[in-house]
Formats: structure tokens, C-alpha cells, sequence
RNA sequence: GUACCCUUAGCUCAGUUGGAUAGAGUACUUGACUACGAAUCAAGGGGUCGGGGGUUCGAAUCCCUCAGGGUACACCA
């Protein structure tokens, strides 16, 4: 697509012999209001170099300058040079470009032949699935969609939980006071009731924690009992979590969790061992990491058993000849800061020059009203009833306004889930939050159902307005205010994209389709789109065309869907 | 104790490579449905950008410091 930066860079580079077209490129800013144009160019830098006032040097460029197809204006405003836009041009530009592309508009090849694996969720075995496990969930999921879509080569994985003492807290629980049936019917629920239990009864008794470290060793030399017991407990929590990503409609490409890397650590111990990594202290084995200002790691217990940061550093060698990935995305919460930069830092010195592909995406914590999330007191939200909450108040919304709607159950479901996961996608990452029903159950403003809302209204423009792709468009007629500031903002959707990809932070496109769902509100309010003039009317179907598509696109890079009708 | 993160309107948050008058939503007060979908739109008030220094022509943004909140730091993950 022609791009309008890039044809203002073209005509700056032209003028200024003491910048590059890259230097130019990073000073160009979009201003605070259009009023002031649609790109500036701030002259300080020039400034310094020619010693000259600013506002000289702008008002020089202004004369330079020379007429052309893509800026209507460019005007020197104090130390600034600012670029208007064509407006015809600019409607020309980038409803011809989503016409083509239709909902691959702002796609691209950027990511062609690279891997990138993400690996996110990454719930517990035998735990509960709750609010604390949305983020990951979500947050992964968007990110594994963006890359997708500039066309890298995507696996996702789903390190499960399944593996370490915990499992052998969960065996002897088991053993103890299990009863298979009982947990059949609810094997999260019963699975952690004897979790806690076993939590409890270990503070009085603490030679019951040296029974589970005996199962999950039993486990680790696979001892057939304690396998059979591993495998059934993996397989019902796994199909609990299904109900999870099943509303949420998200699959894994691979759900090797811990306990896949068991038998690949000794090979890394022993390789750490070569390398000269490896200390003794304690009877355990650690990597010293003084130097670079952290606390030493913990590879080997005494026993002889592996920790987690052993684990993540097979698996990353593992994914690494397996996958030979260009990025190995972390989706985990901001509380393993540390552990993600002890391990990363390890695998540099262990000489792997891809250390540094290796990227921990962090994002803040879920705390309840009544404090931090705790299983084992009985603070915690599942995401399950959260999910189904989210879609009852849905249900109820649409029986009062849209009581003949056809498929309800389907829409209530995208609905309601669309607000959990765009409230969740709403913010920086790294923000904590706490959750609240109120707002998680508000479908006005700000809000997913909100944009979703937006995209059933231009459907039905759409259809009201019997809209013909190849009718032909004038686009003189689509320059008025509220169309220019849509169009501008559908302009910029693939930039957004990429910011969204390079910073890892899906809100960029939250953010971006909400602001277009505003301005799209606002332009109907404002104008009617289904008018008797054949021409004018298709002309503005153009643009609620245009508006859809990307609100569409927007939404699915999101994991939202967008129904039709609502 | 040490390290890292957070602090912007009553509340929830944008403002990210320093740049032109700090913006939304929500709540509150009002107005717009015989209308292309009111899960909408329009109007209004609301701020010492946690405090204090510094760098710079220019700081919510960078540096230092203090305060408040959070997280992590040896045999769980």
C-alpha cells in the first residue's frame, strides 16, 4: 500500500542532506490534534546542525517543498512542519487497499520462514483453573494470533503443571484418603480438596512431605504404580481445563509440560557440569550468579532430584533444537521476573548466543477484594463460573432487547466471554488489577460488547443497504470531517499491528478498534448512511465496509468473535 | 535486608523511542428513540501527573532521592 509517512519522509529526504531517511523517519510524530495535520516534522534537531532558529528552518522547508499527490497542505507552524493529508486520497488509498485485502488488511510476510513459539496457560494438574490463569490464557493466546497473522510460523505450547514434589504431595494424598470414584465426578474439586488436606495435615506432621518428595521420586525413577496414578490424575484434570479453553475457544499445538523434560535434565546437569557452571554448597548443586547481581540457582537437590529452573533450561534447549525458533515466548506472571533472568542468564553462559531469544512476557497479578488469590483459603474465583456468569448476564441483556434474536445460546456465549477477554486485553500487561464482578459484568463504555455492538450495527448497515463491493466509489464524498478521522485511524490498523508484535502487548489493538468504534458511532449519529441517492449511499457503505472488516479483524487478532447480530 | 515493578481526574486506566493546550471510560447532572440497532450519541464540571531535586531550548516521559503499595530472593513451581 502507499503509505503516507513514507511519501513524507520521501519528500523531507529530498530537502535535508544531514539527516538519513531513517533519522527523519524516527523524528516524524503524529500531532496532538488533526487541526494541526496529520504528520509533523519537529526541526530542533536541524536546528543544531544548521545553527538557526527553528522556526526559520520550517518555514524554509514550507517553500522547498513541492506540491504533490499525497498532502493537500504542509504548512510551517512555529518550529514544526506540518503534513495535511489528502483527504480524497486518503479515502481512495485505504478503502481500494481493505477492499482487496478484506480481513487480511494489515497482514503481511513480515514473519515469513521465522518460528516463534509462545507458551502460555500453563495451568497446575489437580488445580483449579481460576481467575489468576485468565491472563496467561488470554494474553497468549492474542499474541500467538498476532504472529500469525504478520506471518510468522506460530507453535504454541501449554507447559503444563504436571510434574515435581507437588505430585507427590497429590499420590500420597491419594493413597491415604482417596476414593477414585469420588473424584471422577469432580476431579478438580475432589483432587484439590485432597491437596489442601494434605497441605494441612503436612504443618502438624511434617514427615508427610517426606512421602510425597518419596512418590515424586518414585515418579521421577518411573515406578509403574506411581506413572499409572500420574497419567489418570493428568488426564481428567485435562479434560476439566478443556471446558476452559473450549469457551474461550483457544487450542495448543503441543501440551508438553514438566514432566516431558524429566528424562532430558541429566544430560543438562551434566552439561552445566562440563562448562564449569556447577557448584556444590549445601549438599545441593548451584549456579553462582553473584556477579550479575543475582541470588545463586538452584539446579540439584540434595536428593538428587531437578527444580523447575533445571526445567526450563532443558526445555529451552529441547525447543531450540527441535523447533530452532526465532523467539521462545514466555507468557508467565511478572512474580518469576527472576526466575526467567537467573535461567536466561545461564543459558548465555553456557555459551548459547540464542539466550537472548529467549523473552519472558510478563503481566501483573489478580487479587481478590478480600486480598490476594489463595487456593488453599478458599479465596479463589474459577474461571469457569466467571465465564458462564459473563454469558448469563449476556443471555439476560438480549432476552430484554432482542428477544427474537435466532441463535441466542451462540451469542450470548460470544458476548459474554467477548467482555471478559477484551476487559482482560484492555490494559498494559504488566499492570495488577483487581477483579471485580461489577466490572467485569459492565457491557457499557469501554467494553468489549461495546466494539462487538458496533460491528452488528455496520452488519446490519450493510445488509439494510443491499452494499455492492464493485459499485464504484467517490471518494471526494467521503472527506468530511468524521470520515477522515475513521479512514485515518483504518490507516494506521497495520502499524498497530506490528507495535502489538514487537512490544508484545495486545492492548495497542484493544485500544486501537475501540477508538474506531467511537469514531464509528459518532459519524452515524451524525450522518445518514442509507440514503435515496444510489452513488452516495454505496459510497458510505464503502467506508462502514471498511470499518467492519477491521473492527473484525481487530477483535479475532484478540481472540474475540464478532457476531453479526447481537 | 537486597533486587525488580507500580503510583496520572472520585473510581478504572490511556498518554511507550523526551516535543505543540495532559486524554478516555465510569460515576454524577442534563438532552436525543414514530430514526440506518439507545449495549448508542451529544453537553457539563472534575488534575500541584505520589513529594523533592537534577539533565535539557523543552520532562507525565530520562537520572538521583524520599514516601506509599506490590513481587521475588536455597532444595515448591
Amino acid at each position: 500500500m502507499i503509505n503516507f509517512k513514507e511519501a513524507a519522509i520521501n519528500l523531507l529526504a529530498d530537502n535535508i542532506d544531514v539527516l538519513t531517511r531513517d533519522e527523519i523517519s524516527k523524528l516524524i510524530e503524529i500531532p496532538p490534534s488533526y487541526e494541526m495535520g496529520d504528520f509533523a516534522f519537529p526541526v530542533y534537531k536541524l536546528s543544531k546542525e544548521y545553527k538557526k532558529a527553528p522556526n526559520l528552518i520550517s518555514k524554509e522547508l514550507e517553500e522547498n517543498l513541492p506540491d504533490n499527490e499525497y498532502f493537500e497542505k504542509i504548512e510551517a507552524v512555529g518550529p514544526y512542519l506540518n503534513f495535511f493529508i489528502d483527504k480524497e486520497k486518503l479515502a481512495s488509498v485505504v478503502i481500494e487497499e481493505i477492499k482487496e485485502k478484506k480481513e487480511k488488511y494489515g497482514s503481511s510476510s513480515l514473519g515469513e520462514g521465522k518460528k516463534v513459539i509462545v507458551e502460555f496457560s500453563s495451568p497446575n494438574i489437580a488445580k483449579p483453573f481460576h481467575i489468576g490463569h485468565i491472563r496467561s490464557t488470554v494474553i497468549g493466546n492474542s499474541l500467538s494470533k498476532i504472529y500469525k497473522f504478520l506471518g510468522f510460523d506460530v507453535v504454541t505450547i501449554n507447559h503444563l503443571g504436571d510434574y515435581g514434589t507437588q505430585f507427590g504431595m497429590l499420590i500420597s494424598a491419594y493413597k491415604r484418603w482417596g476414593d477414585k470414584k469420588q473424584i471422577e465426578s469432580d476431579p478438580i474439586r475432589e483432587l484439590l480438596k485432597l491437596y489442601v488436606r494434605f497441605n494441612s495435615e503436612a504443618e502438624k506432621d511434617p514427615e508427610l512431605m517426606d512421602e510425597a518428595r518419596f512418590w515424586f521420586k518414585k515418579l521421577e525413577e518411573k515406578d509403574e504404580e506411581a506413572l499409572e496414578l500420574w497419567q489418570w490424575i493428568r488426564d481428567i484434570s485435562l479434560k476439566e481445563f478443556h471446558k476452559v479453553y473450549d469457551l474461550l475457544n483457544i487450542s495448543f499445538d503441543s501440551y508438553a509440560g514438566e514432566s516431558f523434560y524429566s528424562d532430558k535434565m541429566p544430560a543438562v546437569v551434566e552439561e552445566m557440569k562440563e562448562k564449569g557452571l556447577l557448584k556444590e554448597s549445601e549438599g545441593a548443586l548451584i549456579v553462582d550468579l553473584e556477579p550479575y547481581g543475582m541470588p545463586p540457582a538452584l539446579i540439584m537437590k540434595k536428593d538428587g532430584s531437578t527444580l523447575y529452573t533445571t526445567r526450563d533450561i532443558a526445555a529451552a534447549i529441547y525447543r531450540k533444537e527441535h523447533y530452532d525458533f526465532y523467539k521462545n515466548i514466555y507468557v508467565v506472571a511478572s512474580q518469576q521476573n527472576l526466575h526467567f533472568k537467573a535461567w536466561i542468564k545461564i543459558l548465555e553462559l553456557m555459551g548459547y548466543d540464542w539466550a537472548k531469544d529467549c523473552i519472558h512476557v510478563p503481566f501483573g497479578m489478580v487479587s481478590l477484594e478480600e486480598g490476594t488469590l489463595s487456593t488453599r483459603k478458599g479465596r479463589v474465583v474459577f474461571l469457569e463460573d466467571v465465564l458462564n456468569t459473563a454469558i448469563e448476564s449476556t443471555r439476560k441483556i438480549i432476552e430484554e432487547r432482542n428477544p427474537n434474536l435466532p441463535n441466542k445460546d451462540e451469542v450470548a456465549k460470544q458476548v459474554g466471554i467477548g467482555a471478559v477477554v477484551f476487559q482482560e486485553l484492555f490494559n498494559q500487561r504488566i499492570k495488577d488489577y483487581t477483579f471485580s464482578w461489577e466490572r467485569t459484568l459492565s457491557f457499557e463504555g469501554e467494553t468489549g460488547p461495546y466494539v462487538q455492538y458496533t460491528h452488528a450495527r455496520t452488519n446490519s448497515l450493510l445488509e439494510k443497504g443491499n452494499y455492492d463491493i464493485n459499485h464504484e466509489v467517490s471518494y471526494k464524498d467521503l472527506t468530511k470531517e468524521e470520515e477522515t478521522n475513521i479512514l485515518r485511524n483504518l490507516l494506521q490498523f497495520p502499524e498497530v499491528i506490528i507495535d502489538a508484535m514487537e512490544k508484545n502487548e495486545p492492548y495497542f489493538i484493544t485500544r486501537h478498534i475501540l477508538e474506531l468504534a467511537k469514531l464509528f458511532n459518532k459519524y452515524y449519529n451524525s450522518t445518514s448512511i442509507i440514503v435515496d441517492d444510489e452513488n452516495l449511499k454505496q459510497t458510505r457503505l464503502s467506508l462502514v465496509y471498511a470499518v467492519k472488516t477491521v473492527i473484525k479483524t481487530g477483535l479475532s487478532l484478540l481472540g474475540i468473535e464478532a457476531p453479526n447480530k447481537m
